[in-house]
DNA sequence: TTTTGAGTTGTTCGA
DNA sequence: GTCGAACAACTCAAA
């Protein structure tokens, strides 16, 4: 029978708009109990990193005072995600649970069994897709097997024409007569201690509203100039709204409307190619998540195969040097500073940071993907994996292996002026355009006005571009000839 | 099945 | 300084 109480499992879903489950709940005519369960656990060997529990914390926040404003509120707590789905189901006499569907292999597996579980419990238990444009089996090719090259994946998307529109959520949200025991936000313990979150706090709005906030400035100042802005560090040129979309306080059916309405509205063959270019970006997180879904090993192994047998360098100090920013690569070391204070990286400098690792430093794309969990805000493990391992030239795409991004290039062509240089390498602020992306081959002179020593106030530079991008090539050529 | 065209993000060389 | 071609040849998608 209808009615009753509903459970709504949020997980990465962390809103009220847009949300299928929220939706469908709501139209049973009953009460809905918003429950959020920290099971880190359940997530096996990627359980989310400081970053991503300091964000975590902050939207659970966002979306209780959400909740509250509606007349409802957030029951938060924590265990085996099965147990405390019965446990609260039998507290408030829920005949139903709802959620939203995850992708990683690990949930995957977890809300298979929950949801035999709970029917086997005699309640209902049904998931909804409020992640994706599309789910991660239905565009694939002709013979059903699933995209590997981003292009002919995205031509496909697009033919099969309706894209979903966002739900309207219902309010208010029917509280239920008696609610749960419920934990507290704090009891969850996710906020850093001590406390390093500064400048997380300073970059970042978690939450839902923090979320269409972000979208608005970058409709209103970014999007027109997204095709040169996105690849300028020193700009906010970029959407920012990767940690947003992993914890799902925005969902890509906004996003899409929200692009097409403002394109018909101004009504310009040049706006137009300006949206197309970021949604592509969006299609790329839905290609991410179909890679995930069909290959579900690539989060620890290489894609290809042959890449299994790479000689990696096993070497601590390198990669201890690359992420504390001290590589004597100014731009990869800006990054890298830029990473550990706001949990965030510019998606140009993700690209050489990643490159320089992987090809210069020649350590495991798996090292940085590591570090990179541990420490962004948008960790995301089907984002995280499709980006390293298209670096380490392993991975979807047949990147060719020749392609090593040369830093000091990057550099110049991407930060012209050093202005994101200077903002992230206090150390070097004194040197000018000209030598701040390569400190250590300025005159001495120079270096003594600037106030700067090498090997002192800034390190040299690790390894030598040339002759490692050398060695990297050798590497590779070694490994596809078997040797 | 075979064939053909194409593939996010780069660098370097030589005209 | 700018531009096109080569890098080296592989995998994927689709006709």
């Amino acid at each position: 029978m209808p009615g009753g109480t509903t459970i709504l499992w949020l997980r990465a879903d962390l809103r009220l708009d847009d949300n299928a489950a929220l939706v469908a709940a709501a139209s049973r005519q009953g009460t809905l109990l918003p429950l959020f369960i920290h099971s880190p656990t359940e997530e096996e060997s990627w359980m989310p990193g400081g970053a991503s529990r300091w964000w975590l914390d902050r939207s659970l926040r966002a979306l209780d005072a959400s909740l509250r404003e509606r007349g409802s509120r957030l029951v938060v707590r924590h265990g085996a995600s099965l147990d405390v789905l019965r446990d609260v189901a039998r507290e408030a006499g829920a005949g139903a649970v709802f959620w939203n569907r995850r992708y990683e292999p690990a949930s995957i597996a977890r809300d298979r069994i929950v949801k035999q579980a709970l029917r086997q419990d005699g309640l209902v238990a049904e998931s909804f897709n409020s992640a994706l444009l599309f789910e991660p089996w239905e565009n694939v090719k002709n013979d059903g097997t699933p995209y590997r090259v981003f292009t002919p994946f995205w031509k496909s998307m697009l033919k099969r024409g309706n894209v979903p529109s966002p739900l309207v959520t219902p309010a208010p949200i029917a509280a239920p007569s008696r609610w749960p025991r419920s934990e507290s936000i704090d009891d969850l313990a996710l906020r850093p201690r001590p406390d390093w979150a500064a400048g997380l706090r300073e970059a970042w709005t978690p939450g839902e509203n923090g979320a269409h906030a972000e979208l608005a400035r970058f409709l209103r100042d970014g999007i027109e100039n997204y095709e040169t802005g996105r690849n300028l560090p020193s700009q906010v040129g970029t959407s920012r709204l990767s940690p947003h979309l992993h914890f799902g306080e925005i969902g890509p059916r906004s996003i899409w409307k929200a692009v097409h309405d403002l394109a018909a509205d101004r009504g310009s063959a040049a706006f137009d190619a300006a949206a197309e270019s970021w949604l592509r970006q969006l299609a790329w997180r839905e290609f991410a998540h179909h890679l995930l879904f069909h290959f579900p090993h690539t989060a620890e192994k290489p894609l290809r195969p042959e890449f299994a047998r790479f000689e990696w360098a096993d070497d601590e100090t390198l990669l201890s040097h690359w992420q504390r920013g001290l590589t004597g690569y100014p731009i990869v070391d800006a990054g890298m500073r830029e990473l550990w204070a706001t949990g965030w990286m510019h998606n140009r400098v993700r690209m050489i940071v990643a490159s320089f690792l992987v090809k210069d430093l020649r350590v495991a794309w798996q090292e940085g993907a590591r570090w990179f969990w541990d420490t962004l805000v948008d960790a995301d493990l089907a984002n995280n994996t499709m980006g390293w391992q298209w670096t380490a030239g392993c991975g979807a795409d047949a990147a060719p292996y020749f392609r090593v991004f040369n830093p000091l290039l990057q550099s110049r062509r991407f930060d012209p002026d050093g202005i994101y240089l200077r903002h992230w390498l206090p150390e070097l602020a004194a040197l000018d355009a000209k030598w701040i992306h390569e400190p250590h081959g300025a005159p001495a002179l120079v270096l003594e006005a600037a106030g700067v020593r090498i090997g002192k106030d800034y390190p040299a530079p690790i390894v030598a571009h040339d002759q490692a991008k050398r060695l990297a090539l050798d590497a590779y050529q070694s490994m596809m000839s078997g040797r």
